[in-house]
RNA sequence: GGUCUCGUAGCUCAGCUGGAUAGAGCAACAGCCUUCUAAGCUGUAGGCCCUGCGUUCGAGUCGCAGCGGGAUCACCA
C-alpha cells in the first residue's frame, strides 16, 4: 500500500540511475552528464529540485544509499549565514548512521566537484550551506520566462468545477459576499493556470419565502415602482422592499402584542407572515401571476447582480437555479430508501442515520413529503455531475457550514453516488468589522456596489492629491482608478488565508501603503517606466556576469513562482500570491534604491538588469492576474 | 453540553511536510527626493508564539489537558 503511494508520487528523475551489479554487490551509479543533460531539456525544474535531485544522487555514490526526494530538507540559507540554499542533515544521520556534520562535510565536498553547478559550501552544526554558481541564475534568466511557463504547462485532464458566488434574490451582494466571489474567482484563475480544466458554476437562490416577502410587500406598497421608473438599481430596488417587508411585520407584531399576544404568538400570527408562505404556496403550483411577479422582480435583480459581476470583472460558465434544482434530491432519497440505506419514520419523514460516524441523524424529507435544504443539495450534487463529469467539486461556502457540507459528502457516499468523493468544501471564515459581525438588523451590513464605489473614489483622490493625474486621458483615468479600487479591495480580501475569519478595518483597507494591492502595482507601473525609457535592448546575456546579492535574491524569488502558484493551487489559497507579490514587490523596490538600470555601471549590467525587469514585470502581472487584478502599465 | 475551529509585536496577518537568533504591513519614532514614479526606501523600538505536560537531537509547528474567543448541533435556507 505505501509503496504503491510512493511509487505514485516518485519523481521521474529516478530513471538517471543505473544499477550496475559489481562484485555481488549493486551500486548505484548516478551519471552526472546525463543528469546535466536532463536538467537543462526539463525547463521547469526548480533550483530546489535540482540541488535534491544532486544531494540524492551524492548519496547515492558516497554512502550506497537510496533516498527519497522527500526526505531531503532544503530551506533559503538564512541571510546570517553564507550560501544560497541550506540542507538540513539530522534527518539523514540516523538512516546513515553518520553524525550530522560529517554528513555534511562529505556532501559538501561531493557536490562542489560539480563545479558548472556549486561554487562552494560551508557546514555548521548539522547544517550544510550551498552555494550556487551566478550561471544557474544566468541560464534561467536567459531561457524561462513566464510565456515557456504557460507553454510548458500542459492540461492535466483534471475537471474541476467552482461554485462560489450563489446569492438569494431577495438583496444586494454585501460585504461578506466579496470574500466569497473573490476568492472562487482567484481560484478559478489559479487552477486553470496550473493545468485544470475549470467550470466556474453559480447556483443562485431564487426562490423561497425571502423573495416572497419582498413580492408582497412590493404588490402591497410598491405603487408599480420599477428601476427605470425610479433609477435604483434593481437588486436594490428588491433588497429596499424585503426591508420594507420586515418593516410592516413588525409593525403588525407590534399591533397584536399590544392587543394581548405574546410576542411569540404574535410573530406567528401576523397576517402578512401568513401572506407571504400562501404566496410561496401559490408560487409552488405555479399560479400565473404570482410567477409573473417573480419572474420580473428576479430579472430586476439579475440585472443589478450582472451589473456588480461585471465591474469586478467575474463571469460565470454555468448559472444554476434553485428554482430549477430543489425539487431535485427527492428521487435521490427515494432510491436510497429502497436500498435500505434511509428510514422512514412513523410520520412519514425521511432519515438518514449517521450515528456510526459520529454524527446525528439527519433529515431527508419532511412527512408532508417536502424536500428540506438538504435534499436539493444532494440532488444539485448530483446534477451538476452529470452535466460535467469533473473529478473535483469545489464549494466556496462559509466556515458556518462546515457541518451541512460534511453531511452532503457523506451521505452521497453511503448512497453510492459518483459525485461524492470528488467534493470539496472551501470553506473561509466570516468578514466582521472591529465592533463584531455585520448585521442586517443593525444597519451594520457594507453594501458591495459601495464598496467598491468607496475603493474607486479613493484611487482617485489619492491620485489626484499625489499630481500624477497629468497625461492621461480622463478615460484613462478612469479606468486606472476602477484598476487601483478594485486592486485593493480584492488583494485585501484575497490577502488572508480563506479558513481564516478576517477583520475588516475600514481604516485599513484604504491604506495603499505597504501589503496592498496598489503597492504591488505601483511596483509593476515603475518596472514599465523603465522598459518604457530603456526602449529597444539587447536581449542575450553574457553567461560570465557577476551577479550581485540584490540581483541574485531577485532571480532567486523569479525562479519559485512556478512553485508558488502550484503550491496556491494545492491548498486552494490565493493568499498564498498575495504574499508572493508583495515579497516580489518590496525586493525589487529595494534593489531600485542601489541599483541604477538605465545608468548602469556598464551595458553588460544595464542588459542584465533590464531582463531582471522584464522577468518581474511578468511575474507580478501573472501572478496579480491569478487573483483577478489588473495591473495598470502607469499610474 | 457534544463536535469543529482559532489563540504569534499595540492592531491586521505570514511562518511550507517539525530545523539555525520567530517575520511582514499598519500605527510610533529618526532619516532619505539636483539620480529610472517618495503609492517608494533605510534605520530604531516593540515577543514567556494563551498556559502546562509530553514526543524529539530539535516544538510557534506534532500529541494530551486546561483557559479564552468563534462556528455548529432546525421538519430555516
Amino acid at each position: 500500500m505505501e509503496q504503491a503511494c510512493n511509487k505514485r508520487n516518485r519523481p521521474r528523475i529516478k530513471q538517471l540511475y543505473f544499477i550496475v551489479d559489481k562484485s555481488k554487490h549493486f551500486f548505484i551509479i548516478p551519471l552526472f552528464q546525463s543528469f546535466l543533460l536532463y536538467l537543462r531539456q526539463k525547463k521547469f525544474m526548480s533550483v530546489t529540485l535540482q540541488i535534491k535531485t544532486a544531494i540524492q544522487s551524492a548519496i547515492a555514490a558516497i554512502y550506497n544509499r537510496p533516498i527519497e526526494l522527500h526526505e531531503i530538507l532544503i530551506n533559503e540559507t538564512k541571510p546570517e549565514f553564507e550560501g544560497d540554499f541550506t540542507m538540513v542533515t539530522f534527518a539523514l544521520s540516523k538512516q546513515l548512521s553518520r553524525k550530522p556534520d560529517d554528513i555534511a562535510q562529505a556532501l559538501g565536498e561531493y557536490l562542489t566537484q560539480t563545479p558548472e553547478m556549486f561554487s562552494g559550501f560551508n557546514v555548521i552544526k548539522g547544517f550544510l550551506n550551498l552555494s550556487l554558481q551566478d550561471s544557474i541564475y544566468l541560464e534561467y534568466l536567459n531561457q524561462q520566462s513566464i510565456a515557456h511557463y504557460q507553454h510548458e504547462i500542459k492540461a492535466n485532464g483534471r475537471k474541476v468545477m467552482v461554485e462560489f458566488s450563489s446569492p438569494n434574490t431577495n438583496k444586494p451582494l454585501h460585504f461578506g459576499h466579496l470574500r466569497n466571489i473573490f476568492l472562487g474567482d482567484a481560484l478559478s484563475r489559479i487552477l486553470l493556470n496550473t493545468g485544470h480544466e475549470v467550470i466556474k458554476a453559480n447556483l443562485i437562490n431564487d426562490r423561497g419565502i425571502h423573495i416572497c416577502k419582498s413580492m408582497l410587500a412590493w404588490i402591497k406598497d410598491g405603487k408599480g415602482d420599477t428601476p427605470e421608473s425610479t433609477g435604483i438599481k434593481g437588486d436594490h430596488l428588491v433588497g429596499d422592499y424585503y426591508v420594507r417587508f420586515n418593516e410592516l411585520y413588525k409593525e403588525q407584531v407590534e399591533q397584536l402584542v399590544q392587543d394581548g399576544l405574546s410576542k411569540e404568538d404574535a410573530e406567528k400570527k401576523a397576517p402578512l407572515m401568513a401572506e407571504a408562505q400562501e404566496m410561496l404556496r401559490r408560487w409552488e403550483q405555479g399560479d400565473p401571476e404570482t410567477l409573473e411577479i417573480w419572474t420580473k422582480m428576479n430579472g430586476w435583480v439579475y440585472d443589478g447582480f450582472y451589473k456588480t459581476y461585471d465591474r469586478m470583472g467575474i463571469r460565470f460558465d454555468k448559472m444554476y437555479y434553485e428554482s430549477q434544482t430543489y425539487l431535485l434530491g427527492k428521487t435521490l432519497v427515494e432510491e436510497g430508501l429502497q436500498k435500505g440505506l434511509l428510514f422512514r419514520k412513523e410520520d412519514g419523514s425521511v432519515w438518514i442515520d449517521l450515528s456510526s460516524d459520529g454524527l446525528d441523524q439527519k433529515l431527508l424529507l419532511r412527512g408532508d413529503g417536502t424536500s428540506v435544504y438538504m435534499t436539493q443539495d444532494l440532488g444539485t450534487a448530483k446534477l451538476k455531475y452529470d452535466d460535467f463529469g469533473m473529478d473535483t467539486s469545489v464549494y466556496v461556502i462559509g466556515d458556518e457550514q462546515n457541518y451541512h457540507m460534511q453531511v452532503l459528502k457523506l451521505i452521497l457516499q453511503k448512497l453510492h453516488e459518483p459525485c461524492a468523493d470528488g467534493i470539496h468544501h472551501l470553506s473561509y471564515g466570516m468578514v466582521e468589522l472591529p465592533t463584531g459581525r455585520m448585521k442586517s438588523r443593525e444597519g451594520t451590513v457594507v453594501d458591495a456596489d459601495d464598496m467598491m464605489d468607496e475603493m474607486i473614489s479613493i484611487a482617485k483622490k489619492n491620485t489626484e492629491e499625489l499630481g500624477k493625474v497629468e497625461g492621461f486621458t480622463s478615460e484613462e483615468l478612469s479606468t486606472l482608478y476602477h484598476t487601483l479600487g478594485l486592486g485593493a479591495l480584492k488583494f485585501y480580501l484575497l490577502r488572508v488565508d480563506p479558513k481564516k475569519k478576517m477583520i475588516f478595518n475600514p481604516q485599513e483597507s484604504i491604506d495603499f501603503h505597504g501589503f496592498t494591492g496598489p503597492f504591488v502595482q505601483y511596483t509593476y507601473a515603475r518596472i514599465c517606466s523603465i522598459l518604457r525609457k530603456a526602449g529597444e535592448h539587447s536581449s542575450t546575456l553574457d553567461k560570465d556576469i557577476q551577479l550581485t546579492e540584490a540581483e541574485k535574491t531577485l532571480l532567486k524569488l523569479c525562479e519559485q513562482y512556478p512553485e508558488i502558484l502550484m503550491q496556491s493551487a494545492k491548498e486552494y489559497n490565493p493568499a498564498v500570491i498575495c504574499n508572493y507579490c508583495h515579497l516580489l514587490a518590496k525586493t525589487f523596490n529595494g534593489f531600485l534604491v542601489d541599483h541604477s538600470i538605465l545608468k548602469a555601471e556598464n551595458e553588460t549590467a544595464k542588459n542584465l538588469r533590464l531582463k531582471i525587469c522584464q522577468m518581474v514585470k511578468s511575474n507580478l502581472s501573472h501572478a496579480l492576474g491569478q487573483l483577478g487584478i489588473a495591473a495598470p502599465e502607469r499610474m
